[in-house]
RNA sequence: UGCCUGAUAGUAUAAUGGUAGUACGACUGUUUUUGGUGCAGUUUGUCUUGGUUCGAAUCCAGGUCGGGCAACCA
C-alpha cells in the first residue's frame, strides 16, 4: 500500500555506488563557509545531506569551510550550529577546514615536490593575464620553470612569513591552454597576514577553496560531496588533486540551487540589507534567513517538508513562495491552538443583554479531538472586527449588517439593529440583540447563519501589538529583475498593530507555542514582548476566499 | 563566438524504450459555529526538426532557448 516514492537522481547515485558495493556505507558533509547566517537555500542542502546519510544509515559532517579569515567569524559558526539544530538534524562530527592547515600543507608541498606546483611572484593583474580568456589560451610565465628545489623553499619561505600580502601565491601546473579556466595553473595558496577566528595568528598562508575543499573531504573520507551547479567546472580540478594526491576518492555531485519568488537568496545580498539597515537584523522575520524564518514562527517540520516537495534536480529554477507558506499553513493548522484577537476594533453593544457576563468555552483545537478547550468571558459590550460590518453590505457579504445575523464563535447569534455614528458620520457603534436560546453547544433556536465572527469581550481584552509581514520584495524574481534589487523592496513589508485586543486567555499561555488568531492567521510571540507589552509576529495569513471575491470585483 | 550544463502543465517534480503521473496554484461543487480545515472534481504539459524502433519525454543527429565559467571568494 505504501507507494514508492521515487529517487532524486543523487539518491539513485547513492543506491548503486551502495548496490555495487563501492562503499560500506556513506558519508555526507555540509560545508559553510561561516561568513553569514544560513537561509532556505541552506536548508535544502542540509535537508539533502543529512537526510541521505539518514535514509541510508550513513553519517555527515558539519563542516565549516573557514579558508579565508578576512570574511569569517564565530558569531556566524555559532548562528550555523544553532540553525542545523533546530532543523533536527544531528552531525557526526563537527570539523574545520583550518583544522586541517597543517595536513594540507603538507599536500601541497606534496605537489611542489613532485613538481606540479610552482610559486608564482606575479601580480594579480598579471596573472589574469597570462589566463587568457574563454576563446584564448593562457600562457605560461618564467616563475612555471623554477626548479623543484627552489619551489620547496619559496613555498616555506611563504609559510614561514617571509613574504607579504600577494607577493607570491602557489599555483598548481596543469594546463594553459585548458578550455576549462579552472584548470589553467589556478593558485592553492596565497598569503595572508591575517587573524583567524580559530588558528590566530599562526598562519600566514591560506588554502584556496579548490584545494582545500577536496583535500578535507578526502581527509573525512567523504563518499558524496554534495554541492550546487556552479561547482561543476570545478570537478574535473576536484578529482586532479585527489588523483595526484592519491587521497580517498571522493567524489562531487552537482544539483540545483534553490531559488525562490520575492526574497534574496545570496549572502552578499543578505548581508546588504542588514548593513544598510533595510531590516531589522539577519532574524527579522521577513529574511530568507533560517533565524529569520525562525522568529516569524515557521516551524522546522515545514521547512523540512518544503525542502523535501521541491525535490532535487539540476534544473534552474524559482520555486514559489506559496508553497513554502502552504507547508507552513499545513503543520500550524495541526498544532497552533485558536484564540481571538480583533486587530481593528468596532464596539457592538448587546442591547438585550442583562447579565453581567458570563463564561463559554471554545475549543483551542478543532484539529485536535485531544486539544481540550479554554474559557472565554462574554460581557454586553464586545469588540468585533470593523471589516466585520458593512452599512450597506456588498454582495454574497455575510458578516454583519443592518437587519443581518451572524454568530458570534462560540457565543450567541446576534442581530444588528441600528448603527450609532458620531458627527462627522463614522461609525462608532453597532447595537444588536442576541438570542439567548442560540447559545453555541446548546443551540435550540433553529436559526442558521452563514457568517462566524471572532470578537472579544470589551472589558476582559487585553492590548497586544501585532506585527503583520508581508513579502520583503515585490517582484517575483529579484535576483533577476534589472537594476540594484534594494529598489524592489516592499515598502509594505511590516505594518504595524499596536493596540489590537486579545482575548484574556492569551496572557495566561504558555508562549513557545504557536496560535492561529481566528480568521486572520498564525502567530507566534516575538521575543520583544515585555512585562507591560505583549508582541506577536504573524507567520502566515490563512488562505482567504472572501479576500479574493473582493479582489476580483 | 570556446568549454561545461540543462530544457516535461503557471511553478516544481516523476515516469530510466511500453497508459505522461504527483504536489502547489487556479477553477467548481460539498462539508463546516474560522469565507480556515476536510472531501470530491475540473483545468493546463514532453523546446524544435529529423532519425532509429512495432513503440521515444526517454536513444541518435542538427537547431533553438536558459544557466555557469576568465576572484590571491566560497
Amino acid at each position: 500500500m505504501s507507494e514508492e516514492k521515487s529517487l532524486n537522481f543523487i539518491e539513485e547515485i547513492v543506491e548503486a555506488d551502495l548496490a555495487a558495493g563501492k562503499y560500506p556505507s556513506i558519508t555526507t558533509r555540509f560545508p559553510p563557509e561561516p561568513n553569514g547566517y544560513l537561509h532556505i537555500g541552506h536548508a535544502k542542502s542540509i535537508c539533502l545531506n543529512f537526510g541521505l546519510a539518514k535514509k541510508y544509515g550513513g553519517k555527515t559532517n558539519l563542516r565549516f569551510d573557514d579558508t579565508n579569515p578576512v570574511t569569517e567569524d564565530t558569531e556566524y559558526v555559532e548562528s550555523i550550529k544553532n540553525d542545523v539544530k533546530w532543523l533536527g538534524f544531528e552531525w557526526a562530527a563537527e570539523l574545520y577546514a583550518s583544522d586541517y592547515f597543517e595536513q594540507l600543507y603538507a599536500f601541497a608541498m606534496q605537489l611542489v615536490e613532485k613538481g606540479l606546483a610552482y610559486v608564482d611572484d606575479s601580480t594579480s593583474e598579471e596573472i589574469a593575464a597570462q589566463k587568457g580568456t574563454p576563446t584564448q589560451s593562457g600562457t605560461r610565465n618564467k616563475y612555471a620553470d623554477r626548479t623543484v628545489a627552489e619551489n620547496v623553499q619559496l613555498f616555506a619561505d611563504m609559510k614561514s612569513g617571509k613574504y607579504a600580502d600577494g607577493e607570491k601565491v602557489l599555483r598548481v601546473k596543469i594546463d594553459m591552454a585548458s578550455p576549462n579556466m579552472l584548470l589553467r595553473d589556478p593558485i592553492i595558496y596565497r598569503i595572508k597576514h591575517a587573524h583567524h577566528h580559530r588558528t590566530g595568528d599562526k598562519w600566514c598562508v591560506y588554502p584556496m577553496y579548490d584545494f582545500a575543499h577536496g583535500q578535507s573531504d578526502s581527509i573525512e573520507k567523504i563518499t558524496h560531496s554534495i554541492c550546487t551547479l556552479e561547482f561543476v567546472p570545478h570537478r574535473p580540478l576536484y578529482d586532479w588533486c585527489i588523483d595526484q594526491l592519491g587521497t580517498f576518492p571522493s567524489k562531487q555531485y552537482e544539483f540545483a540551487r534553490l531559488n525562490m519568488t520575492y526574497t534574496v537568496m545570496s549572502k552578499r545580498k543578505l548581508l546588504q540589507l542588514v548593513n544598510e539597515n533595510m531590516v531589522n537584523g539577519w532574524d527579522d522575520p521577513r529574511m530568507s534567513t533560517i533565524s529569520g524564518m525562525r522568529r516569524r514562527g515557521y516551524p522546522a517540520a515545514s521547512i523540512r517538508e518544503f525542502c523535501d516537495r521541491i525535490g532535487i534536480a539540476k534544473r534552474d529554477n524559482l520555486i514559489d513562495v506559496g508553497l513554502l507558506e502552504f507547508c507552513v499553513r499545513e503543520e500550524l493548522n495541526k498544532i497552533a491552538l485558536r484564540r481571538m484577537v480583533v486587530f481593528d476594533p468596532l464596539k457592538v453593544v448587546i442591547t438585550n443583554y442583562d447579565k453581567v457576563e458570563e463564561i463559554l468555552t471554545s475549543e483551542n483545537n478543532p484539529e485536535d479531538e485531544h486539544g481540550g478547550v479554554r474559557e472565554i468571558p462574554f460581557s454586553k459590550e464586545l469588540y468585533i472586527e470593523r471589516d466585520d460590518f458593512m452599512e450597506v453590505p456588498a454582495k454574497k457579504y455575510f458578516r454583519l449588517a443592518p437587519g443581518q445575523m451572524v454568530r458570534l464563535k462560540s457565543a450567541y447569534i446576534i442581530k444588528c439593529d441600528d448603527v450609532v455614528k458620531d458627527a462627522d458620520g463614522n461609525i462608532t457603534e453597532v447595537h444588536c440583540s442576541y438570542i439567548p436560546e442560540s447559545r453555541s453547544g446548546a443551540d435550540t433556536s433553529g436559526i442558521n447563519v452563514k457568517g462566524t465572527l471572532h470578537w472579544v469581550s470589551a472589558q476582559h481584552a487585553i492590548n497586544a501589538e501585532i506585527r503583520l509581514y508581508d513579502r520583503l520584495f515585490n517582484v517575483e524574481d529579484v535576483a533577476n529583475a534589472e537594476g540594484d534589487f534594494k529598489s524592489y523592496i516592499n515598502p509594505n513589508s511590516l505594518q504595524i498593530v499596536h493596540n489590537a485586543f486579545a482575548e484574556p486567555q492569551l496572557a495566561k499561555d504558555e508562549h513557545q507555542q504557536p496560535f492561529q488568531f481566528l480568521r486572520k492567521g498564525y502567530f507566534v510571540l516575538d521575543r520583544d514582548t515585555n512585562t507591560n507589552q505583549l508582541v506577536f509576529n504573524r507567520t502566515v495569513t490563512l488562505k482567504d476566499a472572501w479576500a479574493k471575491e473582493v479582489k476580483k470585483s
